[in-house]
DNA sequence: AGCCAGGCCCAAC
DNA sequence: GTTGGGCATGGC
């Protein structure tokens, strides 16, 4: 067991952002999920955060998994000061942390979210996981049943299409196979991303089957740390367009103010967007 | 019944 | 470079 003090992270915010899919929900403050096929129970009470791991798995994993080197307090003024008319939303999600997830378990997750509703999109990788991926001994079967890694691509690459459709995919099934395919024909490029400047690693990705500009700036966002990189799907272009007058049809538009105000903050000031727009919404 | 969802691909300008 | 149509699936 691990614990430790943050004044800046809410688990809840955190898990529920939009950017993880493998996370259920014991409580509001304990929660369940699998990794790199490591499974964790963590829970959090007040500032206090604890961990179901050792001290080892802690420091080669879960650590960087959660971004806790990171001083947000500092990220969070930097960004409003170039941004201030973001401070309700930062606000409302001040918990949140982006999360270092897995580049090929996120370029699939991503594959999947396209044209999608995110419970559909946690349903699919769910069903893509226990169908494809290993089995994982952990002790809270009674809550949460058996678990299992997310598929690693030579699994996906050999995985039958017509057995992903079946899956429910639909036509993202041959997305899905002919990307495993190709992560699979170059290992070690996923893992690379975060060390190649952002248009690159960008322009490698999109050479990727169902990949294009927003998953793209989706898997460099939460698994390559790119934090320059900023989704914009319908929901960002809608709070676009209603905070700035950005037309919602011009993407090098978008792409050139987010460059010019955010920098390498988009990612956070999108992430606060979003889950401050959806829970506008409801 | 039709529209929408963390969009992408492809063809046609 | 940009624009429009088509697209599996399921919830509202």
């Amino acid at each position: 067991m691990i614990s430790l003090k943050l004044e800046t992270f809410d688990l809840k915010e955190t898990l529920t952002c939009g950017q993880c899919f493998r996370w259920q929900a014991i409580s509001d403050q304990d929660w369940i999920g699998v990794a790199a096929g490591r499974v964790l129970r963590i829970s959090q009470s007040g500032e206090e955060l604890t961990l179901s791991c050792d001290q080892q798995d802690f420091d080669e994993y879960w650590h960087d998994y959660f971004d806790l080197s990171r001083d947000y307090g500092q990220m969070k003024s930097e960004l409003l000061r170039r941004a201030p008319d973001l401070a309700e939303a930062v606000a409302f999600g001040r918990g949140i942390r982006l999360l270092n997830q897995e580049p090929f378990e996120m370029l699939i997750t991503y594959i999947l979210s396209a044209n999608n509703h995110i419970p559909r999109i946690t349903e699919l990788v769910k069903r893509l996981s226990n169908t494809y991926g290993k089995p994982i001994d952990h002790p809270w079967d009674d809550l949460v049943g058996p678990l299992y890694a997310f598929p690693d691509p030579q699994t996906l690459a050999q995985a039958d299409v017509t057995a992903l459709r079946e899956l429910g995919v639909g036509y993202r099934d041959k997305y899905i196979h002919e990307s495993a395919m190709r992560a699979l024909e170059r290992p070690g490029l996923l893992e690379g991303l975060k060390n190649l400047p952002y248009q690159e690693a960008k322009a490698e990705l999109m050479a990727f089957s169902g990949v294009g500009a927003k998953v793209a700036d989706c898997i460099l966002l939460f698994s390559a740390r790119h934090y320059s990189a900023f989704p914009v799907d319908t929901w960002i272009k809608k709070t676009l367009a209603r905070r700035y007058g950005l037309p919602e049809n011009k993407p090098k538009q978008i792409e050139r103010f987010v460059a010019e105000t955010f920098w390498d903050l988009g990612g956070f000031a999108n992430q606060y967007l979003f889950f401050y727009e959806r829970a506008m919404e409801k």
